[in-house]
DNA sequence: TCTGCATGAAAAA
DNA sequence: TTTTCCTGCAGAG
C-alpha cells in the first residue's frame, strides 16, 4: 500500500542494492525511453522519499562532457506511484521484461522494475525544490516540523479528515494512516481543523512517527494495540481499528463502524468513540 | 477463475 | 467532476 512508508521502505531498500553503484537503465514498455537514456551508465548517489515521493540523484556524467559544479547536480529521478503503481525487485538474473514494464533498473547483483507509476520523470534540483515546497511536513523526515502542519490545521475550517489527506498540510498520510490515526485519538473526522487543539496535534503526530516507522520496518500498517485485537496472527483485518471495516464492531465500544465518501475517499470511523464534541 | 474494489494525484473536460 | 494510470488482492462462486 503505497503510503509514505512503502515510499521510504522502497528508498531504503534501493539505496542499499542499488547506491554508489553503477546502474543499467532501459524502459521495455517504451513511455521512460529518453528518460531512461539520461540515467543508463551513472552511478546512484542516493535513494530518498519524501511524502509519497521517490527521489534518486544521479551522478554527474564527465565522459560526455558533464563538468562537476558546486551543486551536485546530476540528473533525478522522480517516481510517484500513484494508486497502482508498484516495484518488483530481486537479485540477478532478472526475469524476462513482460507488460507495461515502465522502468527497469539494475546493477550486478540487483534489478527492479517500475510499472504504473503516476509519475516517473527527470527533474531538475529546482524542481526537486519545488515539489517539496509544495508538500507539508513529511513525519518519517527527522527535520520535519509538526508546527508547519498546525500552522495550517489551526487556520482551517475544512474537516480534519481532509486536512490529514492533503499533502501540503501533511507528506506521506494516506487512507489507511488517516482513519486509523482519528480513531486512536478518538477523534470526530468532521470536526474542523480550528478545532483541534495544538496539543492533541503534537499527540496525534508522535503517534503517526510512530506508526510509519513501524510501517518502514515491517512493511505494512499495523494501528491496532496488542490488548484491542484478537490474539493470534496479524492479518490485515486485524491490524486495523476501523479501515474497511464498515458495519462490523468496533474494537474498543461494540458500535458498528460506519463509512462514507469525503473528497471522492472512504472515509471510516466509529460514531460512538470519534462522536462529535 | 471471475469480478469489484483499493493505497493517489494529475490531467482533462 | 471525470478520466487516466492499468496492478493486485480478497471474496464470491
Amino acid at each position: 500500500m503505497p503510503e509514505g512508508h512503502t515510499l521510504h521502505r522502497l528508498a531504503r531498500d534501493q539505496q542499499r542494492r542499488f547506491g554508489s553503484t553503477v546502474v543499467h537503465a532501459s524502459s521495455p514498455q517504451g513511455r521512460f525511453t529518453a528518460g531512461a537514456q539520461v540515467l543508463d551508465g551513472r552511478t546512484l548517489l542516493r535513494a530518498e522519499a519524501y511524502g509519497k515521493h521517490l527521489l534518486h540523484h544521479y551522478s554527474l556524467d564527465e565522459s560526455i562532457g558533464e563538468a562537476p559544479t558546486a551543486e551536485p547536480g546530476g540528473p533525478i529521478l522522480h517516481v510517484h506511484l500513484g494508486l497502482y503503481g508498484k516495484f518488483a525487485a530481486g537479485s540477478q538474473p532478472a526475469p524476462e521484461p513482460r507488460g507495461a514494464l515502465r522502468l527497469r533498473l539494475s546493477n550486478d547483483e540487483f534489478w527492479t522494475d517500475l510499472r504504473g507509476a503516476t509519475a516517473c520523470e527527470i527533474v531538475t534540483p529546482d524542481q526537486v525544490d519545488l515539489l517539496i515546497a509544495r508538500l507539508g511536513p513529511d513525519p518519517l523526515r527527522r527535520s520535519a516540523d509538526p508546527a508547519r502542519a498546525f500552522a495550517r490545521i489551526s487556520r482551517s475550517r475544512v474537516s480534519i479528515a481532509a486536512l490529514l489527506m492533503d499533502q501540503a498540510v501533511l507528506a506521506g498520510v494516506g487512507n489507511v494512516y488517516r482513519a486509523e490515526l482519528l480513531f486512536r485519538h478518538r477523534l470526530d473526522p468532521m470536526c474542523p481543523g480550528k478545532s483541534v487543539a495544538e496539543q492533541l496535534w503534537l499527540e496525534m503526530w508522535s503517534d503517526l512517527v510512530t506508526l510509519m516507522r513501524a510501517g518502514v520496518r515491517s512493511g505494512r500498517i499495523v494501528t491496532t494495540r496488542p490488548e484491542d485485537r484478537p490474539a493470534g496472527r496479524v492479518t490485515r483485518e486485524r491490524s486495523h481499528y476501523v479501515y474497511r471495516r464498515t458495519g462490523q464492531p468496533c474494537r474498543v465500544c461494540g458500535t458498528a463502524i460506519r463509512t462514507q465518501l469525503l473528497v471522492g475517499r472512504n472515509l471510516f470511523w466509529c460514531p460512538s468513540c470519534q462522536a462529535p464534541a
